[in-house]
DNA sequence: GATGAATGTTACTGACCGGTCACATACTTC
DNA sequence: GAAGTATGTGACCGGTCAGTAACATTCATC
């Protein structure tokens, strides 16, 4: 779970004890984030995440100005270590975009494979949020559209005749692995064969 | 939008005039499809259903048990409806497998060109409903169990070395184009390649 | 010990949620 | 026209929703 740090963590009682109770800010949005992650936000009340996180609603609200804005916090949260995740698993492979590629769909079906995964918190927000116009909306957008340009930036440096298209497919192929984890049985995740299709699209499409 | 017809339609009225109300129980169906799927089944409450079927909670709560019910009826109703367009898509192009599913990735992209489109009724399902035990994913995680099975019998009828990895493939991709409806701009929807990526696919995995 | 900021407590609002009640009206069939 | 069924009406229940007000407490710092 990710945790949060206000700039000044300033810990309660003597500074010496490290496991002092972090700012109530923090401890809100990492309740947020649990909760939101796997029941849903539409499905988790204000209350609840207050309980969770051992404080009261007023604590809430005098540090975010609502509910919508707890939720948009959360999603650019997890966006923004989604691909911190993502830059730390491409550095492990320089100069080499075809492993990079192949390293990050690695990537992404073992956290599918993590006891309690409910696929991928962006995506489920992109439907939970559907039809309002909520700002939590525009992080999704923008974040697929990163991970759409990093995936052709590899594509193209590993010399794909049609990057466009190839990084198209990589993000289809994507979005269905995190999808598929909530449609089908937990069990019967198609991403277990995503690393041997990935495969089958990159030997096709990538010179050598 | 699907229309939902009752066993004994018993027109109101004169049994001539052709436009009469549908049954209650029908309207109540298609108000309700329509609103979950367009808003979300979690942002909707009986009161819009009853209020968009022009009727009232009385005969919902008289034709279904729950809201619960209604939700895995409109479940179970859209997954029948959808496999019947697969059999008369794919009827199109017998004893030619490949063209079969070429036909279908094209049915799914062109449904989710179409205006007002919201990805699939199932997969946004299965995120609404996740960490329940709603009947709903039951309906959704057997839909997609025969989607599968579907594709790998196409796959093994066109002859592919490795049909279960790609049959696994298809589905990755396939549940990638409605998920990226919501999770991109609509603009850019990434599944406008998806018949290019599948060609690349099929081209590297089948004989011939 | 005083100060100011961060946090906690309790009670409250008005709206909506799923679901039920008793009763009234329309329609079909005989 | 009588009977039975389908449908409509409006009020109501207990619970939860997001959000607020007034006040009390804890904490770090000086």
């Amino acid at each position: 779970m990710t945790r949060h740090e206000s700039p000044a963590p300033r810990q309660r009682g003597t500074d010496k004890q490290p496991d002092a109770k972090p700012r109530v800010r923090d401890r809100i949005i990492d309740a947020a984030s649990d909760l939101f992650y796997h029941q849903g936000i539409n499905c988790v009340g204000v209350d609840a995440i207050v309980c969770e996180a051992g404080t009261n609603k007023m604590s809430l609200y005098r540090n975010f100005s609502s509910k919508d804005e707890l939720v948009a916090e959360y999603l650019s949260g997890h966006e923004a270590e989604h691909f911190a995740q993502w830059d730390r698993v491409i550095a492990e492979y320089p100069d080499n975009p075809r492993a990079q590629i192949e390293a990050l769909f690695a990537h992404i079906v073992n956290k599918g494979y993590e006891k309690g995964s409910c696929g991928c918190p962006s995506a489920n927000a992109a439907v939970e949020l559907r039809g309002t116009g909520h700002p939590g909306l525009d992080v999704v957008h923008s974040g697929r559209m990163k991970a759409r340009r990093l995936l052709q930036a590899c594509v193209e440096a590993a010399g794909a005749e049609s990057p466009e298209v190839l990084a198209n497919g990589l993000v289809l192929l994507l979005d269905g692995a995190v999808m598929s984890r909530l449609s089908f049985p937990e069990k019967e995740w198609p991403a277990r064969d995503l690393q041997a299709v990935l495969k089958m699209l990159l030997d096709a499409q990538l010179p050598g």
